[in-house]
DNA sequence: GAAAAGGTACTCGGATAAGACATGTCCGAGTCCCTAAGG
DNA sequence: CCTTAGGGACTCGGACATGTCTTATCCGAGTACCTTTTC
């Protein structure tokens, strides 16, 4: 059970995003050589971001992606389902209707035991996640290391050419 | 992110040594039998379980596995770390350190604040599972399903040669 | 008849292939900007 | 000098290789039971 790495990268430049004030947008070539990541790759994964409505992509020069909404009403929940996708870690293949007292027209995901055990973690897992938006994520840092918002405007500023 | 197909098939196995009321043994062969699953491939999972101390194995003839532990000692959460490994879904990779500011001495999986949300959900999961015993969800179906234990005891016994 | 030695069949256990998914890369479609020519 | 058409460069977007992990299978090590032989 391994999440993708997609994930932090994606949820990291969220970040990096968030801390742009002006809503101009960024190259994935600069959000990439920010943390050193394969640019091309790194774009696959903003493509997943911009399907899910997170980011949303300028072409062209001086293109690029920006947020698409306040990071407030941006959960990191939001961004791992975009990039994991919408299923849940544990699939319930109701091996039960296999069993000899198994019948056809059961629906074993709703009935059984274990399914409903696994889901119910699942669901806290996906609660604490929706909790935390990117705002609060940002909050949290800027409380913590007043100096990393103005860093990586600079940082990312720079970059661009 | 897709958890391991063995968990389930693990957590139902579990679940059915668990109403052989004698502690006698049951073959990998009779198990993978009961809900139609590749044998060998169910037995390599048993050989996770019993690495990890939850059932012990028989060799020979009239062989197999039986329950380590009582079902009240044995959390899903177990039987997911035995089969799935005791690794996090959510990996931080540090890529803070490659940023512009980044320091080589820091622990970003402990300062980082993505890392530290990621980490904090998947606590949450793990301590649902952790909540629920092998003995809990037994009594569970039993109190929906009564004739569920009589049918699995006598499918298993069925099946021994 | 009883006991012991040997063989046999059945079990787990780890080493070995095949397939699926995540990872990484490449080139094409689209867009904006800059340039330059013409009015 | 202003307008406008054209070229070029830069961006995202999706299609194409590669690596790693899950899935699946096979054969060997070990053990209990049964058979057979001997006392």
């Amino acid at each position: 059970m391994k999440m993708s790495e997609g994930v932090e990268w994606a949820l990291h430049t969220c970040l990096n995003l968030a801390w742009v004030e002006d809503g101009s947008p960024v190259s994935a070539t600069v959000l990439a050589d920010y943390f050193r990541l394969p640019p091309a790759y790194l774009n696959k994964q903003l493509q997943a971001l911009a399907r899910a409505g997170i980011v949303s992509s300028v072409s062209g020069p001086r293109g690029g992606f920006r947020l698409a909404r306040e990071p407030g009403d941006i959960t990191v929940l939001d961004v791992v389902v975009a990039i994991e996708g919408p299923q849940d870690a544990f699939r319930c293949t109701e091996i039960l209707r296999d069993a000899p007292h198994g019948e056809a027209g059961v629906d074993y995901r709703s009935t059984c035991a274990i399914s409903q055990t696994m889901r119910k973690a699942e669901l806290a897992w996906r609660r604490e996640l929706a909790g935390q938006t990117l705002a609060d994520v940002r909050a949290t840092v800027e409380s913590r290391f007043p100096l990393v918002a103005g860093q990586t405007r600079d940082g990312l500023r720079n970059r661009r050419t």
